[in-house]
DNA sequence: GCCCCCGGTGAGCTATTGCCCATCGTTTGG
DNA sequence: CCAAACGATGGGCAATAGCTCACCGGGGGC
């Protein structure tokens, strides 16, 4: 008796649910027809959907980078997590993620009240910079967690922090350093300079940090643009490093390493785990080791990056 | 632009959809989510059902029944459609539609305004009626559309307004008339008498009718039931008949035929088209053209059957 | 046999949703 | 280049849905 009732009710749920999700008709109507409390035609629906009876598919390319946002978002505890679809012809492009990030830029400047935002390095990061949309917030500010004066001495290589507070007119602050002291004590030296000093200040109390993170193999973005030589870079590859976030090396369990370059950085050192909003964006199959360590060892707690790469760290 | 302005909605749609069906979330988290006003996540919601972006799948037996149904509702324009499952046990059980119908008449008769029901025949009518809840509404009315009394003048052969009577305390009215009478001469003269007309002029105002279905075959019912003789029936089917509705027989469009035994019948004819509700039941492979033409002739505008039936007058 | 517990029920309250409308930006035609 | 027309937007309101609560009735344990 209990199984006949038992089913009698599921059909009555999955009537209602056909009735409700199908016909599109209101619960009310629902109540009526299945001669029951519109309360009941309510818990019928709700046990349509607990029990399963009725499962939602869409048919769309995004459906799949949700799916993959929730699942990343889920397994390493991440507060923000976006997931864009791979354009097939531009495996590597950073457009897609590079217009997410800048809509998330969008959304946190777009706040009266006044934030600071923090910039690491990274080409999405630049590009998403460029795609910000102009808005008046002077009482915004917009802080380099990395030097901008490259290895040679020559002028900033790419001015994020600059091009942001263009767009927003809010203060800037970058970082008037070489990317790497000659030796640990030149750099701690350094960063206890007033205005170095100052800007890490600032730059603690970020509102959010975009970063972009970086493999260490021979094709390293930090030794391509000349910030790090292949020496030093062969040598933290050899200490374990396997992926960088605003230059600081970190291995296969995303730990910070104490060594080789690490102790002439004088990027601002990311917090472990990460505080408030710090989002890395990155693509590309050559960085999903980088990625997925950044995500274990906490260096970041939220992620925008493509379909592709988003399925091989999962996969991992 | 057009092109790509309009995609970048659809991803939203599909985006927001996700969120809504899959994810679980309000409209107002989805707002702030996608950095647009609730309204507008309404409208990508909308939209993506609208696109039919997302489906809905109810993977329950009885999401054909629905389905089928409405098809039924739709093409033969029916105020009232049910479709029960099956029962792969017995393909021509009433049992599935007798619920169904002792459904219907417990909800028309929980009415605390008296309302009239009138009942045809039909096995899956008996077994309606025997199913029925008890409820006192002594000021509801019963009536029969058929005579109660055989073609060898016994007794009457089922009691169905009389059992209904019993569960209900309402007010009952069987046709004290044999089936059939000896002439047209002699049913007009019957059917003028007093106690008659008054069933009649009740029958006229019910608020419900429930009548079986039969085909008119060689297991026709009606002779089965030793209503009409053999050779009665031969004569109907060579006049074209196809089906009869309380002895009423129709052709293969659902017209009643103005001959043969329908000239001496005393069951009180069918309004064409049919008014109120009048609710067919019949289930069985051999009852489609019968049922078909029962609603192509407008004769019913209700129908209950099961999912094989239904099957078969669709695809007719 | 009696009582407790569980699952179900409907009332009623609040959150959520759907939709209309005034407004505004954008596009198309003159 | 302007104006009209169209479409999208967000506020606001009425309808709808979700949920909590107290209550009821049946089934099993003591």
């Amino acid at each position: 008796m209990a199984a006949e009732n038992e089913k009698s009710r599921l059909d009555d749920a999955a009537r209602a649910g056909w009735l409700y999700f199908i016909a599109g008709h209101t619960q009310d109507e629902i109540a009526k027809m299945l001669q029951v409390s519109r309360a009941s035609a309510q818990r019928l629906v709700s046990l349509c959907l607990a029990e399963r009876l009725i499962t939602f598919r869409l048919e769309h390319p995004i459906a799949a980078c949700m799916e993959l946002a929730a699942r990343l978002k889920e397994r390493f505890d991440l507060a923000h997590c976006e997931v864009v679809p791979a354009d097939p012809a531009a495996p590597q492009a950073t457009a897609g993620i590079a217009e997410r990030c800048a809509n998330l830029l969008d959304a946190t400047l777009r706040s009266e009240t006044p934030v600071i935002v923090a910039l690491g390095t990274g080409r999405a990061v630049r590009a998403a910079v460029e795609r910000v949309t102009p808005i008046d917030r002077p009482n915004h500010q917009i802080v380099s967690l990395v030097g901008n004066i490259s290895a040679d001495g020559s002028a900033s290589f790419y001015d994020t922090v600059g091009r942001l507070a263009d767009r927003t007119g809010a203060r800037h602050y970058p970082m008037p350093l070489p990317f790497l002291m000659s030796s640990e004590d030149e750099r701690n030296k350094m960063v206890r300079i007033e205005p170095i000093a100052k800007v890490k200040a600032i730059a603690a109390k970020a509102d959010m940090r975009l970063v972009g993170i970086g493999q260490m193999d021979q094709k390293a973005q930090v030794h391509v643009d000349g910030f790090v030589t292949r020496d030093e870079l062969f040598e933290m590859m050899r200490l374990g490093a396997i992926g960088e976030i605003t230059g600081w090396a970190y291995d296969a369990k995303g730990r910070l390493l104490k060594a080789g370059t690490n102790k002439r950085l004088t990027s601002i050192p990311p917090d472990v785990p990460a505080k408030t909003s710090t989002i890395g964006a990155a693509v590309g199959t050559a960085k999903v080791p980088a990625i997925a360590a950044a995500l274990n060892g906490r260096l970041i707690n939220g992620l925008i990056t493509d379909e592709a790469t988003a399925r091989a760290i999962l996969e991992r």
